[in-house]
DNA sequence: GCCGTTTTCGGCCCGACTGTTTTCAGTCG
């Protein structure tokens, strides 16, 4: 049983005892502990084994209990007896919005509804409307959320998130210039019309500072909404604006400081406006992540703080900040990068000073993974090469799929003596970048490399992917990877999960031998930048790093276009607290070529 | 159920919006 298996277990008990009306700061505590155990970077077997499970912040006698069993037997003796005492399908209606525990008991105890299509059957008959405390649009309202959690299951990649708030945050920009039309005080003196000013909007005071929050500010693989904050004195003509905005296809909401809207594509977007003296406390609030808020309001609280989204006050004084930056100051904290606010250590971290030096977007020096027509992208080789030397790198490793790959037109002996052809000619007109010559190579089921060794001398580098066979049993897959390392041609291991987000789980391997093995062999571990993948995760980032792993930041590039990718790949690094020193590709030209020669020697 | 440089018991972050209500509960972030 891993973590993955057993955070959702405890999520499971906290949403039980939360519909059975238990109290609260239980439920929350097998949240908490869900959360910890699904983000921890090792296995948490090995807690278990070493009996330190309460070692861990936030596991106590409880649940530790309940891990230790899971753990042993496969079973939790509390969790089985919940579930009989509640049908499983009403763990799924706390998904839809508008709907909680509280609502989610009333369902089930008055019309015995178990399943979100028992739900819509029941809304659709007006069923709903006999309940207290139901009426005509809260049962609208919940059929709606059902509709649109068939069609998006509540969740969108961090590319289809930036792309819609980039734009909806265009449109509010331009909201600067508009002027609405003056307000005239209600009793105005017609005696003497002079004095009767105006007190709406001058142009360009209609937005003062606009910054989009949540976890898109954090940098998360997958988002629930988009959170865009506002300062503005004009909140009245920024929430009418915000919701009149064309893709706008539903208003969940719409008050003075807080609307709600769905987009066409789906995604839901929350606007919050602040004065612009509150702007810094409330985009940190809102930014979050939540976990890091809670505690870090609670370390506020035991220094006679107490803050908001409206500000850090001592009693009833404003504490005045600029910035995020001041506030962390006032709290006796470094500053903690948005990306780290996940409560996984940041705050200690920042309390003693040991915050990493976060990787950044100019550090990356070249890139590797980038594919052409020779297989399958949909740009010639170069095209790929000349945008590479456009976007500034100082090398570029093109590495198209293996001959194995028949599903991608992996490249044959033959084929590939003509794509080296093609790159001899490149390497002259090329003169600013140089031209590494790689393959992703897939990993057979044995984990042997795809080319004879004769082949794959005549690379610069080796990218060794799974592309088949994702089912195999833990054991055999560890062994399949170890297998690969193992071979002195290999440079990266790519994508080493397999997964598709939100689409396809990665497939099951022992991190910990992995690991070992990669760093015995000296083989660097791929976070591949394609924000379908973003793979390695993050979470386990930190673990490579602490064996002293190197990362290849790639974009996994199958067209011109996939070469900006490296930019959610580093997101990505830098939630991981990654430094430059633990990437690969921040090396520059001369020092990735004696990398590789000393390699391949 | 968890936690403690005020506490081993008594707290546990805080505010906005909606809908169904005549003063508030539920949900969300």
């Amino acid at each position: 049983m891993d973590n993955k298996e057993i955070a959702r277990i405890l999520e499971a008990i906290a949403e039980l005892l939360e519909i059975k009306g238990e109290n609260p700061f239980k439920v929350r505590a097998y949240y908490n502990g869900a959360r910890i155990v699904e983000g921890m970077g090792q296995d948490i077997t090995d807690y278990v084994e070493k009996d330190a499970l309460r070692q861990i912040k936030g596991i106590g006698e409880g649940l530790a209990e309940k891990i230790k069993e899971l753990v042993k037997t496969g079973k939790c003796k509390y969790y089985s007896e919940l579930k009989k005492s509640l049908p499983a399908g009403i763990l799924e209606l706390l998904d839809l919005s508008g709907l909680g525990p509280k609502r989610a008991k009333i369902l089930y105890e008055k019309l015995n509804i178990k399943s979100i299509a028992h739900l819509q059957r029941a809304c659709e008959k007006g069923k709903l409307l006999q309940l207290e405390g139901f009426g005509e649009k809260l049962q609208a309202k919940i059929l709606e959320s059902i509709k649109h959690y068939n069609r998006f299951k509540g969740y969108f990649l961090i590319s289809e998130a930036l792309e819609e708030s980039n734009k909806f945050v265009a449109y509010l920009k331009k909201l600067k210039e508009i002027i609405p039309p003056p307000v005239y005080p209600p009793k105005a003196d017609q005696a003497n019309p002079l004095r009767n000013r105006p007190f709406g909007p001058k142009t360009g005071d209609g937005i003062i500072r606009i910054e989009v929050a949540g976890s898109l500010r954090r940098h998360k693989e997958t988002v629930h909404d988009i959170d865009i904050l506002i300062s503005t004195k004009h909140h009245g003509a920024i929430h009418e604006a915000f919701t009149a905005y064309p893709q706008v296809s539903q208003v969940l909401a719409k008050g003075e400081t807080k609307s709600s809207v769905i987009l066409r594509s789906g995604i839901q977007v929350d606007l919050r406006t602040v004065s612009d003296m509150e702007f810094p406390y409330a985009l940190y609030y809102f930014t979050g992540s939540k976990e890091h808020n809670v505690a870090v309001r609670t370390i506020a609280k035991r220094k006679g703080f107490k803050i908001s989204e409206y500000g850090i006050f001592k009693g009833k004084r404003l504490i005045p900040c600029k910035n995020e930056a001041e506030m962390f100051k006032v709290l006796g904290l470094h500053y903690i990068p948005p990306e780290l606010r996940e409560n996984r250590g940041e705050i200690e971290a920042a309390k003693s000073g040991k915050l990493p030096n976060l990787i950044e977007r100019k550090d990356i020096k070249g890139i590797f993974h980038v594919h052409s027509t020779y297989s399958d992208g949909v740009a010639p080789l170069e095209d790929m090469i000349q945008r590479a030397e456009a976007l500034g790198y100082e090398y570029v490793g093109i590495s198209d799929h293996s001959q194995s790959a028949s599903y991608a037109n992996g490249l044959s002996e033959e084929r590939l003596k003509k794509q080296h052809k093609e790159l001899d000619r490149l390497e002259k007109k090329f003169r600013k970048i140089r031209i590494f010559r790689g393959i992703e190579s897939d990993i057979l089921k044995d984990g042997a490399l795809d080319y004879s060794d004769r082949i794959l001398n005549t690379f610069d580098f080796v990218i060794g992917s799974i592309h088949s066979r994702f089912g195999m049993i833990e054991k055999e897959m560890t062994k399949r990877i170890c297998n690969a390392m193992s071979h002195p041609r290999i440079t990266i291991l790519g994508h080493p999960t397999g997964r598709l987000l939100l689409s396809r789980e990665g497939y099951t391997f022992d991190y910990g031998a992995i690991f070992e093995t990669a760093k015995k062999h000296g083989v660097a571990i791929e976070l591949n930048a394609n924000p379908r993948r973003l793979d390695l995760d993050w979470r386990h980032l930190g673990e490579a790093k602490a064996k002293g792993i190197l990362l290849c930041i790639n974009p996994d590039a199958h067209s011109v276009d996939g070469l900006n990718d490296v930019a959610y790949g580093v997101g990505i690094a830098r939630k991981g607290w990654l430094e430059r020193k633990d990437v690969l590709n921040t090396m520059s030209v001369s020092e990735m070529e004696q990398f590789l020669a000393k390699r391949k020697s």
